[in-house]
RNA sequence: CGGGGUGUAGCGUAGCCCGGUCAUCGCGCCUCGUUUGGGACGAGGAGGUCGCAGGUUCGAAUCCUGCCACCCCGACCA
């Protein structure tokens, strides 16, 4: 793994930098925390919104766009939630800026602009959205409401991490309505089932489909479903969520409606959502000491052609072959880029192309020229190979599956490598110290025991696995009756 | 908010302890030439409120005081 990956350091950030990122906005300014997404990096961030909005217009959803700022009223309507996130909230108090009396250079705050009543910036939508609903839902006619925000939020984190935990973050946040449980529940599912598979098919992530522990949940829910992944440095990452809300925030903003049989009832919710934190995955999952590694699925350039050669001439040539097989690429959907810049050298091209994962670079020399071949370079295993140019656009769009297919199976087979099935807390400790990982356990479902284990070991219950080892035991700490395992890991 | 550390060119840094041609070096940037099958080479050049403010001194990047910002560890964290 790279090791710009695994250290919170100058380099970490100055690998990010180079690559997709700059990690710092103004010098003296508390939006330290937020990062600025460069165009590239951003492209990557495109495809995957493009992808996922697609996976949910096909299941009826439609996307919105709600407020930036929550009355803090609002906010504070419903209490689990709002307790969860206060410690992490912008607040805005004022809406006037004046000239500093003291300082004619500086502005201040307008003491005579404070607002009645705070604005806090979204830490999620929640709050806002329901009270809106409640507007939105009268009959069960109304029913289902299916909605999605493409929307940024923030949350003031006290320790921020590039990507993971920024204090402003890109996301989309689903909000459902339904008239019954069951059916909240049924899109709870859902959506943790077309996250599972998004990034599984494009980011190439094998991920753990389950359940959170009561403390895990998020604030408001009844249930939390997850998808959770393991990066090369053992540690697990939160990579999706979906929450069943029950009737918590229908109760909280008072959202009934007429049933088919005229009766009242609160509207049963669901939330979901993915952000870019799951550019961090995609980073830490394929990533190596020469930079990014995309899948092809996800590569906003799949191939980049360039051309080796001396003169004007030559590079003629070469231009009239390397055009030929842009027209075939693009013709069967291949994104490719022919790179004829005389302003860098083939070597620092390849670099370049390199450390921001191009899949797939074709090069084209004089020789090359000569014997109606070019050479191929695989950015997942960096091996080259030297193909004639017939059938190339064939050829290509194989080799682009194959190294998608490529990268899941490494790090599924990493994954798959690295759960652990313990029965002894000794070894629980032994296997987090020197292999790290997914610990498949007993617990005794207690939060009391989470809690210590965490407190012992830093280790917490990543989820309980959908799929996972279904047979009885004694838990690992207190040996008290287990019905199943559970996924425990350091995590991000 | 506690404990530790840092701040010198776009980036990374030397110098600070022992004040005086010390503003150093590398990368990057610009120009010209030669180069081009894995990050080219040579020559020349541009670029700095030494974090900010005050003090000590004939003289401060260097010493003192205050402030600011950032980083690391912890508390916190879907």
């Amino acid at each position: 793994m790279a090791k710009g990956l695994t250290k919170r350091s100058e380099d970490y950030s100055k690998w990010y930098n180079e690559l997709v990122v700059k990690a710092d906005l103004a010098e003296n300014s508390a939006v330290r925390g937020c990062m600025v997404i460069k165009p590239y990096g951003y492209a990557i961030w495109e495809k995957m919104q493009a992808e996922l909005d697609k996976k949910f217009k096909e299941t009826g959803h439609q996307n919105a766009y709600f407020p930036l700022f929550v009355p803090k009223s609002l906010f504070e309507a419903e209490e689990k939630n709002a307790e969860g996130f206060a410690k992490e909230c912008a607040v805005v108090t004022h809406y006037r800026l004046k000239t500093d009396p003291n300082n004619a250079s500086k502005l201040i705050a307008d003491p005579e602009a404070k607002l009645e009543e705070e604005l806090i910036v979204r830490p999620t939508s929640e709050a806002i959205i329901w009270n809106t609903y409640k507007g939105w839902i009268q009959s069960y006619r109304d029913l289902p409401i299916l909605v999605n925000q493409w929307a940024n939020v923030v949350r003031w984190e006290m320790r921020t991490r590039l990507f993971l935990r920024t204090a402003e973050f890109l996301w989309q946040e689903g909000h459902t309505a339904h008239a019954t449980k069951s059916e909240a529940i049924a899109e709870t599912a859902q959506m943790n089932q077309i996250y599972a598979n998004f990034v599984q098919d494009f980011m190439a992530i094998p991920v753990v489909q389950g359940r959170k522990t009561e403390s895990e949940r998020f604030a408001g829910a009844d249930d939390t479903y997850c998808i959770e992944a393991l990066m090369q440095d053992g540690k697990a990452l939160q990579a999706g969520t979906s929450h069943f809300l029950g009737q918590n925030f229908a109760k909280a903003f008072d959202v009934k409606f007429t049933s088919k049989e005229g009766k009242q009832d609160y509207v049963w919710a669901t939330s979901w959502g993915v952000s870019t934190r799951l550019m961090g995955a995609l980073i830490m999952t394929h990533s190596d000491d020469q930079g990014l590694v995309l899948p092809p699925n996800l590569a906003p350039i799949q191939v980049v052609i360039v051309p080796i050669y001396k003169g004007e001439e030559q590079l003629a040539e070469i231009s009239e072959v390397a055009n030929t097989i842009v027209k075939e690429l693009r013709a069967v959907n291949i994104t490719v880029k022919f790179d004829d810049r005389d302003t860098y050298r083939p070597g620092a091209k390849f670099a370049q192309y390199e450390l921001q994962g191009v899949p797939l670079r074709i090069a084209i020399g004089p020789k090359d020229l000569a014997n109606g071949q070019v050479e191929l370079a695989r950015r997942d295993n960096l091996t080259k190979t030297t193909v004639p140019n017939e059938n190339l656009a064939g050829r290509i769009s194989d080799l682009l599956s194959e190294i998608q297919e490529s990268l899941y199976k490494k790090a599924l087979d990493y994954r798959d490598t690295h759960i652990t099935e313990v029965d002894t807390f000794e070894e629980f400790k032994e296997v987090l110290k020197t292999k790290g990982g997914f610990i498949s356990a007993h617990w005794d479902g207690t939060a009391e025991t989470e809690d210590k284990i965490k407190e012992l070991t830093k280790a917490t219950i990543r989820c309980i696995p959908f799929e996972g080892n279904k047979d009885s035991g004694n838990c690992v700490f207190t040996g008290k009756p287990s019905s199943e395992r559970v996924l425990f890991a350091k995590a991000y």
